[in-house]
DNA sequence: AAATGTGGCAACCGCCTGCTA
DNA sequence: TTAGCAGGCGGTTGCCACATT
């Protein structure tokens, strides 16, 4: 594994540690320590630099570090971490006992990533991958087609329309009663997202789907980027375990189900009441096991994650 | 069985921040 | 105020193991 040994001009030894060289390692700092770093080398009589030393003890010397498969619970917390952090791994890992930034990063780049991606999400933003779908004609259409926007109602989340809806509307009749409405509505979405990142996997199946019927869409555009607005808020959210992932604080001691499930709730609601009566149920999103182990069952749960109903009409006039 | 391709991950690199003199 | 240093962090590299052809 790793690089192969190799000596920088200093002559300290670079690439893949030997188990001499831990063993010197691990002596050293059960007698002195961590820390101090620059002198450690030298005083544990290794040919190495400092910065090997700390980076080979912290991300796989040290005694408290569990290897292994990542768990379900595990993989979950990344991924709601990351939609709020983005890639703060330090701030991440530092949320899962046992995981390093770097076996948190690796895995997110090798596992999580394509997962994402495979489902239709951004996996920068936990956004729907709308430049999947072809919104850009519906921008650049001169005429505003409303019955284009509601073909797409077959097989696009209705949060994800409303948005599409109020961005559109509001770049002809901006004003700042509407701006306010529209903002609520992305954070309300991108609260939305923090607890179904996965959920646009029906989305990206009903893609595909048309792109079979209809064949492949010209000129995917992306057109929408949400910004992540849980920046910087890393200090406030506190040490994720496995037994306390469903009710972990997020902000002034209220706990996720109001953070995002209210304001989810409350999106549903304002859908009920706009569109045609028909239910928004988010019941199946909250009372989904989390049972599932390999990766295509997983990919089966999430695909379940999201099965509340669509409405069978929507209005556009209603929704702005 | 050999060649080639791909995924996983340990380790390195370079930048940034905070501390201290 | 500033320069130097140590440590931290995120991005990238490159080797090995395994899968596929």
């Amino acid at each position: 594994m790793g690089r192969s040994p190799s000596s920088d001009k200093n002559g300290l030894k670079k690439g893949p540690w030997t188990s001499e060289e831990d063993h010197k390692l691990i002596e050293y700092i059960q007698v002195h320590g961590p820390g101090n770093w620059r002198s450690l080398p030298k005083n544990a009589g290794l040919q190495r630099c400092g910065k090997s030393c700390r980076l080979r003890w912290t991300n796989y010397l040290r005694p408290d570090i569990k290897r292994g498969r990542f768990s379900f619970e595990e993989e979950e917390t990344i991924i709601q971490l990351h939609s709020v952090l983005g890639n703060k791994w330090s701030a991440i890992a530092a949320r899962l006992p046992g995981r390093t930034d770097n076996e948190v990063k690796n895995y997110w780049n090798t596992h999580i990533r394509k997962r994402l991606l495979r489902m239709g999400l951004d996996p920068v933003t936990h956004s729907p991958r709308l430049d999947l779908l072809d919104l850009s004609s519906l921008l650049n259409s001169t005429q505003f087609n409303l019955s284009s926007l509601l073909g797409l109602q077959a097989f696009v989340n209705p949060q994800v329309l409303a948005l599409i809806s109020t961005t559109l509307f509001t770049s002809h009749t901006e004003n700042p009663e509407m701006l306010l409405q529209r903002q609520l509505q992305e954070n309300q979405f991108l609260n939305a997202q923090i607890q179904n990142q996965e959920g646009s996997q029906v989305l990206l199946q009903k893609y595909q789907e048309n792109q079979i019927l209809n064949g492949p869409m010209e000129n995917p555009t992306p057109t929408f980027q949400p910004y992540n607005q849980f920046q910087d808020r890393t200090s406030e959210i506190p040490t994720c375990t496995t037994s306390n992932l469903g009710s972990y604080n997020l902000v002034n001691g209220q706990n996720l189900q109001e953070n995002v499930m209210l304001p989810l709730q409350n999106y549903g609601q304002i859908l009920q009441e706009n569109s045609s009566g028909q239910n928004f149920s988010f019941d199946s999103v909250l009372s989904t096991p989390l049972s599932s182990s390999t990766e295509d069952e997983r990919d089966s749960y999430c695909s379940n994650f999201m099965k509340f109903e669509i409405p069978e009409s929507l209005f556009f006039d209603d929704l702005v």
